[in-house]
RNA sequence: GCCACCCUAGCUCAGUCGGUAGAGCAGCGCAUUCGUAAUGCGCCGGUCGUCGGUUCAAAUCCGUCGGGUGGCUCCA
């Protein structure tokens, strides 16, 4: 999700006055075709250096297309009077909706884990019969009569006919042709391409994963239909890689590393869902993250500020919040017959901070920054773990500007964020820049000035970037940052957005060389986003095995029988004083099981003490990935240890 | 919110055709003093998510509510 125009949720986080951070998974890799839509459809506007491999892109994609197509004949099969909507090739595979009608008691009628075993099978018999794909161009009639008792067909159809757009009232370039697809018995609406014949879909390179309800076009006015993914690959071993990819993830998964390492939990019906409990060593790696952030910020000339958790309904009205995304907020709380509400953003209050003294130019740039919680209302279906919450803090800032600084301050703020995405050990972005939407306000001037400063500053920072154009939030352009990470999902994490809507329903001014009352410049800029979110994606990204500096437990200090606890503790204390952060083990366990407890706790460094390392007054220094440094003085060992944390580095 | 699947001890799970509950880990106790991923023995621990129905009998079958997981346009 995150950042598709075609997201509802995502449409409604950016259709804010206020910086909306997009808390999805970005499982969104539909950013690279996307691209490759908007560039037929708008004339080549996207620039991005990170190239579509055609070739193979077009094998996999003609292969889970046809597979798709063979699932459907394989469902048409078994249930007859089946109806069928869309069946895209996607990221790693394809999906097929169906819509199965109702069973007698009204209830919807959906597809049982043995009708998927059984359409599985009966689509490798397809495939078996190497049966060739025909293509045929037909009129909007001809198509109608064709796919007359196939209502979605029809809708697809219609949309198609009437030219100019397709099916989600995006413009299409050039004449649409009407076609179909034919293999077997089974004929799909469909402009292709797809393979030649069944016989070219790898039999043990397919498989289907799931089943799962989804709204006709994604809009919970309409039927719901029955979704069946699959994954479709060029043989058996890519298939294999592929699962293993998906077992690595659940390996990963921040919900199970967080349980497991005592970082955070959740109780839905103690608490409440979408809000997080961090645990003691969770809420030691916030600290030192937030620490180290905090420290960039002062470096980097920004201000801190800290403001409420509620604020007076006057507030949000005057941000426009309570007009246009009071579906988010949480309700009011009435003190003294006036209306409090829980907060959405932080701007808001950051806008009464830069108002609440005259500004001279030489005030500027302004630089507020706040690690605020906020609260926001969501589905209680979207829930998930720390990276879709109802509860997040954000490292929120807002910088006001005149409009020479602002340039600059572009560049500044683009190259502060990945300084900061970089010291959290992620090393690939893409950067994508939102352009003007049609509706939209603040003067042409201002959105020209603003894309330029941000494409400017997008050039020089020689990532790759691409162009959304019409994107971007009704007040104003933006960038954001996703990071890929160790497993090559990509995550949406930093955002900067120019705001020309608050500094006008706050009436921003402050009084240039000129003597004169002017409006400045805001952007809103976040760079973890949420630090729930961003712990999340950091979880994930290292599997639990965290770098030296972020690790809540840095060294244990293992004696091998309580012969050596003494040694033991009195390393521990000289390595705690040296900084680190260190426990000693003198538990009734085994050696091997204390080695084994450390390294199921990922604790980067085991020293193990026994008569000798006491006699030769050393540690026995063992790593977690099983790698052993030997025995060193423990000096030797401090060193190695404080280089690790100052180079951030994973051991 | 909607669709599917799931819910058994703190955790991970087993439990056959319906005959009234098991293991490992964790915790606690005792013994053990050990050289790079689990020492042994013992003890404690569950009205099988909730409520209701069917039945002589329900963890098991049916329904309900609660919770969890995946999904809800990655464009015919």
């Amino acid at each position: 999700m995150g950042g598709t125009t075609h997201d509802p949720a995502s449409q409604w986080m950016t259709g804010l006055f206020c910086l909306s951070i997009s808390q999805h998974l970005s499982s969104d890799p539909s950013l690279q075709q996307k691209n490759t839509h908007s560039q037929s459809a708008s004339g080549g506007v996207v620039m991005s250096s990170s190239a579509n491999n055609g070739q193979q892109y077009d094998d996999y994609y003609k292969i889970r297309h046809s597979t798709a197509h063979v699932m459907a004949q394989a469902v048409i099969e078994r249930f007859p009077d089946a109806k069928i909507a869309i069946g895209p090739p996607i990221k790693d595979g394809f999906y097929y909706d169906f819509d199965l009608g109702r069973l007698a008691d009204g209830s919807l009628r959906t597809f049982t884990p043995e009708d998927l075993q059984e359409i599985e099978k009966r689509m490798r018999q397809i495939v078996a019969g190497r049966h060739p794909f025909h293509k045929r161009v037909l009129s909007a009639a001809e198509a109608r009569a064709l796919f007359a008792g196939q209502p979605y067909k029809l809708d697809l159809i219609a949309g198609l006919a009437a030219g100019g757009v397709d099916e989600y009232g995006e413009p299409v370039a050039g004449a649409v042709e009407i076609s179909t697809y034919r293999q077997d018995s089974f004929e799909d609406l469909c402009r292709g391409p797809h393979v030649e014949h069944t016989g070219q879909i790898p039999p043990d390179g397919f498989q289907l994963l799931s089943v799962a309800g989804a709204y006709w076009r994604g809009d919970e006015h309409n039927p719901m239909l029955q979704r069946i993914y699959g994954t479709a690959w060029k043989n058996k071993k890519e298939l294999q890689a592929y699962l293993d990819r998906l077992e690595e993830a659940r390996q990963r998964d921040h919900r199970k590393v967080g349980k497991e390492l005592d970082l955070f939990s959740t109780n839905h019906e103690m608490i409440g869902g979408g809000l997080i409990l961090w645990h003691p060593k969770g809420a030691l790696m916030r600290h030192l993250a937030e620490e180290h952030a905090k420290k960039m910020h002062l470096a980097g000339g920004y201000d801190f500020v800290y403001t409420p958790h509620i604020g007076r309904s006057v507030l949000w009205e005057t941000s426009g919040h309570l007009d246009f995304y009071k579906e988010g907020m949480y309700a009011p709380i009435e003190i003294e017959g006036q209306s409090y509400y829980l907060k959405p953003m932080n701007c808001p209050f950051h806008l009464h901070i830069f108002k609440s003294n005259v500004r001279s130019y030489r005030d500027l740039p302004m630089r507020l920054a706040e690690w605020g919680t906020v609260y926001r209302f969501e589905r209680s279906g979207t829930l998930h773990g720390m990276t879709r919450v109802r509860g997040f803090t954000q490292d929120d800032a807002h910088l006001f500007c005149a409009p020479e600084q602002m340039p600059a301050e572009i560049d500044k703020v683009l190259a502060f964020s990945l300084d900061l995405l970089r010291d959290f050990g992620f090393s690939r972005f893409d950067l994508y820049l939102s352009t003007r939407p049609a509706k939209r306000v603040g003067e042409e001037a201002l959105w020209d000035a603003a894309e330029a400063a941000l494409l400017d500053a997008l050039k020089r920072s020689g990532l790759p970037y691409a162009i959304h154009p019409g994107d971007g939030a009704f007040y104003g352009p933006k960038i954001d940052i996703y990071v890929t990470d160790a497993l090559d999902r990509p995550w949406q994490l930093s955002t900067i957005q120019f705001d020309f809507n608050l500094p006008e329903r706050f009436d921003l001014t402050y009084i240039a060389a000129d003597g004169q009352q002017h409006r400045p410049y805001m952007i809103h800029r976040a760079l973890m986003g949420s630090v729930e979110r961003f712990f999340g994606v950091l979880i994930e990204h290292y599997g639990g095995n965290f770098p030296v500096w972020l690790t809540p437990v840095q060294v244990k200090v293992i004696p091998i029988t309580d012969e050596q606890n003494g040694f033991a503790a009195a390393i521990a204390a000289q390595l705690a004083d040296a900084g680190l952060r260190v426990e000693v083990d003198d538990g009734d366990d085994r050696m091997n099981a204390k080695i084994r407890n450390a390294q199921l706790q990922k604790i980067p460094y085991m020293l193990v003490i026994g008569a000798r390392e006491v006699e030769e007054g050393a540690v026995n220094v063992r790593l977690r990935s099983g790698d052993r440094l030997g025995t060193m003085p423990l000096a030797a060992f401090i060193a190695h240890a404080q280089a690790a944390i100052v180079n951030r580095t994973v051991i």
